[in-house]
DNA sequence: CCGATAGTTCGCATTTCCTCGATTTGATCG
DNA sequence: CGATCAAATCGAGGAAATGCGAACTATCGG
């Protein structure tokens, strides 16, 4: 029997918090291929550079501005997305690196 | 723009759920390797069998008998723990093709 | 500088989570 | 059956998450 408790990494509890609700877990999903899911036509900038801004996102999920805002917060609170501002719009990205180191702590770890 | 959102398997966010409290994420990682987490002396049962029974993993975990029975209900319920009675001991032990189920569609849908 | 537009932050009500102790259910042994 | 021990369920208090609207901040166009 080991006595040293391996405490899972925090930055782990800290993304499955934030995709532990099916709203952020859907944004996640949506920004994996922004072009199937947001109006291209009416994009400020190139989504496989900076990503989506947050009023594409809010459109389609169909909460309130002020709380897509927050969800955004904590996904990249938590490293999952990177957000880039261009002009009055931010945009926000998966971190898609990022995202990959994680799944290879969990599969090791859990 | 793909106008049928793709909703997240329920099944995930429920697993998702049980996994972004850090001791239930802490109590699957023991369950890998009972016999590195737990006194093997003292087992009613074959850890690799049946797992490892709800008093162990309490004095492991330091919280209240109800709170581990919760967590451990918890964890069944999405599926990543199965449990087996053995006297009046239920043991839980990882239900490992669910996990690496799950892993699959995490891994494939985010 | 003003007004409009995009986002963030704040304050708040509601719900859910966390954790406990107490009680109840289930199983064993004498 | 009665005592006992393991586990589950219940009830409750405090903490955190959810989601909203209102207020604030930042940027752009005139």
């Amino acid at each position: 029997m080991e006595e040293t408790a391996i405490s899972p990494d925090p930055g782990l509890v800290d993304a499955l918090r934030a995709l532990s609700n099916p709203v952020r877990l859907q944004m996640l999903m949506w920004l994996r291929e922004p072009e199937r899911h947001f109006p291209l036509e009416e994009a400020i900038a190139d989504p496989a550079e900076v990503g989506v801004c947050v009023s594409h996102i809010q459109a389609r999920a169909g909460l309130a501005q002020s709380t897509v805002s927050a969800y955004m917060a904590e996904l990249q609170r938590a490293g999952l997305v990177k957000a880039t501002r261009v002009g009055k719009w931010t945009h926000y990205k998966r971190d898609d690196q990022r995202i990959a180191q994680l799944f290879a702590i969990l599969m090791e770890t859990l």
